[in-house]
DNA sequence: GTCTATACTAGGATAGAC
DNA sequence: GTCTATCCTAGTATAGAC
């Protein structure tokens, strides 16, 4: 039996549960660093040299974690997306889905304001492919969508949303006021406090401009 | 003499104005693929490689017209500018200034949507040191901003557009909708033709989603 | 000012010891 | 599963002939 062998399987049950918290945790780490990084500067600039610097590992030791930069982004999506559905799951049911569309989104657009969104372009064909094939993330997506989407039909039922559009619109236009450049723009110019930018673009987004 | 001292001096002016046709015809044709290419993969994305094979001369070459693959991205930001403020002066002066400014976001828009929008990263450092010391680009972009700033607020007075918004917000919110992943997003869908997409986006962002 | 050929570097990924 | 050291490709940029 080999050493390897000794400290994989014949541990006590206290002693496995240890390591796999460990293990969960330097993930957690990681996770967290390739979130802050890609919304700092977008997965094309991110290099994975950083995240490990960031983390405070070897590059290789990333590797055992996850498989490929791709994987990396794939993992920080994951994690928006399961916040986001946390946020979802905590909002008081009898909230009007008005508000509730416009509760989420005044929740990305802070998380996008304290630099935790994460901004993945879509052009990126090689992350695209990571991404599709990623199950989990997929079925994150979908989960979020369909709440979205029921939100919104309701809206458009008790008339608080305009009915004209189609809710794929909606839906689209929610998400990307998510990664709207224009949250970046107005808090480099200094002139408001992210609350003020929030309340701001929310007005934009839902009332329109006129 | 030299022969390269005959070649650039000892023409006639009829050959002289050939060969800087000849030049500058050259020159937009890289910055063309540039903008097409930016368009279609950001910049971080789009390799110099490319360019030089979609305009079909060498590499080196490239390098003759242009120090650097930022300055290829600024002269393209340069172009879509000049055609930007081609756009504006080519408007009815006699328009209400808020149809101007609907005006320009669907001619963004539709622009977009053929694939001819550059989309540059805010966050890349290299890319953003080299358009700041372009005066060119800060020249157009000043121009375009202040004409468009006009219109904001002379609608803003006279009431067609929300008074309540900062006008740098109305400003910030219009460039992005020129930028907006929603337009990507929709056509890829596949459920929309451009002209509808330009219609419900133009919809969203001046009277909003309620 | 165009070409071919090449220098140089960054950065994603891996080998192999422990 | 962590490390150090290395591989290797891609991609920016240049040298030097014509």
């Amino acid at each position: 039996m080999t050493t390897s062998a000794v400290a994989s399987s014949d541990l006590s049950p206290r002693k496995r549960r240890f390591r796999e918290q460990m293990h969960q945790a330097r993930e957690d780490a990681i996770v967290q660093a390739v979130n802050r990084l890609l919304a700092e500067k977008g997965f094309e600039s991110m290099t994975v040299d950083e995240v490990a610097y960031e983390v405070g590992i070897a590059k290789a030791s990333l590797y055992k974690h996850f498989p490929s930069k791709e994987h990396l982004a794939a993992a920080a999506m994951v994690r928006i997306l399961e916040q986001t559905l946390a946020h979802l799951d905590g909002l008081d049911d009898a909230l009007p889905p008005l508000d509730k569309l416009k509760s989420v989104t005044q929740w990305a657009m802070r998380v996008h304001l304290r630099g935790e969104m994460p901004l993945l372009p879509s052009e990126n064909s090689s992350l695209r492919a990571t991404l599709m094939g990623h199950q989990a993330y997929l079925d994150l997506l979908i989960q979020v969508s369909d709440r979205l989407g029921e939100w919104i039909e309701q809206a458009q039922a008790n008339a608080s949303l305009h009915s004209g559009l189609p809710p794929i619109v909606v839906l689209y236009t929610l998400f990307a006021r998510a990664c709207d450049p224009v949250l970046g723009f107005m808090k480099a110019s200094g002139q408001f406090s992210d609350e003020q930018i929030v309340t701001l673009v929310l007005s934009t987004c839902f009332d329109g401009l006129t």
